[in-house]
DNA sequence: GCTTGCATGTAACCGGTTACATGATTGT
DNA sequence: ACAATCATGTAACCGGTTACATGCAAGC
């Protein structure tokens, strides 16, 4: 998904400023999604030139003025029409992976770092999952994201865990090609 | 990882054309790495600057002649610096998560599409891996990525199929908003 | 005094995807 | 005839990341 549906999807839930849209792609669609300021703000001001959007200025004590931005009908039909005609993927890509390929380069020692930083890793990202899973505001669809993502976490945060040891033993065994 | 580890990975465990290259990305690499002539040939070209592989041309009967690339030493001393150093991240983009944040805004028949088209998707993509897992010319770091696609694959599937009827139950439930 | 948070934006850069160009052979 | 496989490459395009620019207020 491009950067502008992205944000019509956030302003379909609720109006915000792009700072605000930033915030929910750092929360709620950190694990599936991602945006930078340097897209959002770009995508913003196009979705406005093309009326999918609309802006009011808001003034606030002792903060910065914010644009807050809401979809109009335009916006929220052309949305509709993006998720209707979407042909849903998934990405994944792993470096993570692709170093283990090549374990046999590496020292027992730093194989064992790799595998140890990714099961913690995995484990990091689950207990923020878990976390905002409590939000009592959080719709169907959204707990339905976080457990997805939670359990695929887990499946692989327990494969590497009940690998590991094997996989270490056996590159203790091989001679490692340095 | 940039094109050009990923080739130098690549010809690290073997020689091989630009083509033959494409076809690994295609095959053991697809489920977490992903690459196409367009990135591969200018990679090569590079790498072969630095010193980091080198080439033969080959001539084939009744076929196109093909430039053999090599690693050389300075290269996999490259590759294992590269290796020693990444930092291992992994990350998903999933259309399918967005989409079903929004599922009040498709009708049932939509959701239900969505939902039974990504787990055929998953379970094709499984049995694609199960298939190469049968080769015995892999390593056991390969076989570990296998596995691991197989795990987190077969995890996503299930949860999916396990919360269909009751997303698709809640959702007809609910006033679609349309 | 320094960092963090709030708030918006631009510009350069970089890298990957897509399309195009070429060309022989094999299978439908 | 037409599509697919083998085989290499270039060029345009597009879009996202990073860095930069600005500025105030609150907390440490």
């Amino acid at each position: 998904m491009d950067t502008k549906t992205l944000c019509l999807g956030a302003l379909a839930l609720q109006e915000a400023s792009g700072y605000e849209i930033k915030k929910l792609f750092e929360s709620t669609y950190a694990h599936f999604q991602g945006v930078g300021f340097g897209s959002i703000y770009p995508a913003l001001a196009q979705l406005s030139e093309q009326g999918y959007v609309r802006f009011r200025v808001e003034p606030q004590a002792r903060r910065p003025s914010k644009k807050v931005f809401s979809i109009t009908d335009a916006g929220l039909a052309h949305f509709k029409t993006i998720l209707s005609t979407a042909t849903p993927a998934e990405h994944f890509r792993s470096d993570f992976l692709f170093l283990l390929i090549y374990a046999h380069l590496l020292s027992t020692q730093e194989l064992e770092r790799i595998l140890d930083r990714q099961t913690e890793a995995l484990e990091a990202e689950i207990a923020h999952l878990l976390e905002q899973r409590d939000d009592p505001r959080l719709t169907v669809g959204m707990r339905f994201t976080l457990d997805y993502g939670i359990t695929a976490k887990q499946a692989r945060a327990d494969f590497i865990r009940s690998h590991r040891d094997a996989l270490l033993a056996h590159h203790a065994k091989e001679p490692t090609c340095e």
